[in-house]
DNA sequence: GCCAACGTTGGC
DNA sequence: GCCAACGTTGGC
């Protein structure tokens, strides 16, 4: 899977000229401008063995053990406003050309003829290709897995069999458990290798993270159908259920490790073996999975080469580390945040945890590496307090930002007694102190009224069902990346989880003013991404993170006049908007309504607020590309708005309209 | 049973 | 051939 193919506009990628535009696939990258800084050259390799000084820090996305599998699809160019835009405005040549070839055209949007259920979309001559119509405007309805038995949590997005379209609508699936497949059919029927190979990548942005049936442990599914865990699905193996039986009621396995266990036989099996090794410890989907750079201070990034390491741990950054499948997962995270936070120098941070007097497989006449930890000037003391104080403890934490300072708040449980990572990690946002609910009325911009009944929550989720939105408006808005965040996902849970628990005292505040680098960039992206969904946004807007890490926010009701716009947030929180795939000028007043950088909740969902006043242009009607029989067709200006006055049809330059 | 160390290998 | 980073193993 790539997360790079995320896209979230459909289709056309047109107005710059370069993608052919034959699959109508959308292939949407984070601008190149938004990735760590690519090292172009490995100034001479140096053996592994020898440390060596810090040879600048190389980012480099293309790492060894995952494959990061590429398809040939275009790349739709650079659409972010200060490439883009900014290249309408520097580059007026490559625009016109683009322009002249393929003016924009837009399907005459009628929300409510498409609304209709029954309503079929008329063939056209060659639809994708003209029809800006966004997938959130394409008529989804018919593609819905319905179940009578919804379950309003595990909710994911698949297509569904033999729908792989170029216009992908957002699609849910429900969690295996409610729905039977068999493999037969997951196999006949043309899902290949979800999430591998997802047609256009949207299936990628939302994380199929599910709970082990067998054990309990979330982690992501990997192909429709899966029920447990890693692990668990590795014994499910070696002793396989009877082929025809799917969901067998797994007796609780015993897990005990077989070693000789039976020898793999056939090379499709000893590949199939390769490829789930190699992405044992990896989901691909959450937060860490979807981060490019190494943060260089924790200590496996301080053990690489590359930052002057000798090379004996030889792990994956810290923060990189899966999410559900690393077995190095997030007690040494938070440690590495809090100390970050407290300005203690990263080398002191992940000295170790326990103490020991000697290190497995150290070779006689090596250096006795404790040594080293004495020149650091770490005392054990130090280490130990600090890890106690985040292992042993529930902490819960959240970003606030005062006079131009961010600060982490944390919170800290002392009654908590120790808990494993994972409860660490779902427990890191169940602090309500950052929860924030906006109604779904469009009102009061700047005011964010705190969350204090968690039944509002489910009573809008039925106020959406009772509105005859789709079924992804049954999950409590912004939801469906929180599975990383561990909140809590359907009404019960809603209910009884620890919203109801009174959260302890902010007892800790640490700043983080201090120098910003790009991993920082990275989580403090992520965590905006968390508190959004932690929120409920403006009605039917939804935020979805994708490799980046970029943050996208869409409209999900169709009956929006923003159902074909998508906001997106970069690391460093530069946003954009785009109305069908194609980015505002940056001229557009409604930049300059709001700050330039979406760094907080509050001017995220005063944006969107404020995009739900306006409406999107209509165009004008191309008349000669229509034959009778055909729908109407519209295009847009080549500066169109984009973006109107509701009470509007067009903008200033769709009403006079310069071609033709 | 834990984990530092390191052999190993897929991906490039 | 290099590198990232996985799985394994011996020392504790
Ligand atoms: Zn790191
Ligand atoms: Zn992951």
């Amino acid at each position: 899977m790539d997360l790079n193919e995320v896209g979230l506009g459909s289709g056309c990628d047109e107005n710059f000229g370069e993608d052919s535009m034959s699959s109508g696939l959308t292939v949407e990258l984070p601008p190149d401008w938004l990735k760590p800084m690519e090292e172009d050259e490995d100034n001479g390799a140096v053996g592994p063995k020898i440390p060596r000084k810090v040879r600048g820090a190389k980012v480099k996305r293309g790492r060894g053990r995952p494959r990061k599998p590429r398809n040939g699809i275009t790349n739709a160019v650079d659409k972010w406003r200060t490439t883009s835009s900014a290249a309408k405005l520097n580059h007026p040549k490559k625009h016109q050309k683009a322009i002249i070839q393929s003016p924009n055209t837009t399907a005459q949007t009628d929300h409510s003829a498409q609304e209709s259920p029954g309503a079929s979309i008329p063939e056209l001559k060659n639809p994708p290709r003209l029809t800006r119509a966004s997938m959130l405007n394409a008529d989804t309805s018919k593609r819905f897995v319905h179940s009578p038995s919804l379950k309003v949590g595990n909710v994911s997005v698949r297509t569904e069999p033999g729908q792989y379209t170029s216009e992908l609508p957002l699609q849910l699936w429900l969690h295996p458990s409610l729905e039977r497949i068999s493999p037969s059919k997951i196999q006949s029927g043309g899902l290949p290798n979800l999430p591998e190979a997802s047609c256009n990548g949207i299936s990628e942005i939302f994380p199929r993270i599910s709970e082990c049936e067998n054990c309990g442990t979330p982690f992501s599914i990997q192909k429709p159908g899966d029920k447990f865990c890693f692990k668990c699905r590795d014994k499910e193996e070696k002793n396989p259920s009877p082929a025809n039986i799917v969901f067998k009621k797994a007796p609780k396995p015993k897990l005990k490790k077989e070693k000789a266990d039976t020898a793999p036989d056939g090379a499709e099996e000893d590949e199939d073996d390769g490829l789930k090794k190699r992405n044992r410890r990896r989901c691909g989907q959450c937060p860490a999975c979807l981060l490019d750079s190494d943060c260089g201070k924790c200590d496996f990034c301080i053990d690489k080469p590359k930052f002057g390491g000798v090379n004996k741990k030889r792990q994956k950054c810290r923060l990189r580390q899966c999410k559900f499948q690393s077995k190095f997962q997030f007690r040494r995270e938070l440690i590495q945040r809090t100390t970050l936070a407290n300005g203690i120098t990263p080398n002191r941070k992940f000295k170790r945890q326990k103490k020991r007097l000697k290190r497995g497989r150290r070779k006689p006449w090596e250096k006795d590496y404790d040594d080293e930890e004495e020149e650091i000037g770490l005392s054990d003391e130090d280490d130990e307090e600090l890890s106690y104080k985040v292992m042993g403890k529930k902490l819960d934490y959240s970003f606030k930002e005062e006079n131009g300072v961010v600060y982490v708040e944390a919170d800290i449980d002392a009654d908590m007694p120790s808990v494993t990572e994972e409860d660490l990690y779902y427990n890191m946002s169940d602090s309500q102190d950052s929860s924030q609910v906006m109604d779904s009325a469009p009102s009061a911009p700047n005011v964010l009224p705190q969350l204090t009944d968690p039944i509002s929550s489910v009573a809008m989720v039925e106020d959406m069902n009772q509105n005859g939105f789709l079924q992804i408006e049954m999950v409590r808005v912004g939801s469906p990346p929180t599975h990383f965040f561990g909140e809590a996902l359907n009404a019960q849970q809603l209910v009884s989880g620890s919203q109801l628990e009174p959260t302890p005292v902010i007892t800790q505040i640490f700043s983080l003013a201090a120098t910003e680098t790009e991993s920082d960039r990275d989580l403090a992206l992520m965590e905006l991404f968390a508190s959004l969904n932690q929120t409920v946004l403006p009605a039917h807007w939804i935020a979805v993170i994708s490799r980046g890490p970029v943050i996208q926010l869409l409209q999900c009701s169709k009956l929006s006049n923003m159902a074909d716009t998508v906001v997106q947030i970069q690391k460093g929180f530069f946003y954009q908007v785009s109305v069908q795939n194609q980015p505002l000028l940056l001229t557009h007043s409604i930049y300059s309504q709001h700050p330039i950088y979406m760094r907080r909740v509050e001017d995220v969902a005063s944006l969107l607020l404020d995009l739900e006043g306006w409406s999107v242009c209509q165009g004008y009607p191309k008349l000669d590309m229509c034959l009778p029989w055909e729908p109407r067709m519209c295009v847009r200006a080549a500066l169109c708005d984009l973006i109107i006055p509701k009470d509007q049809e067009h903008c200033g330059k769709c009403s006079q309209p310069v071609e033709r």
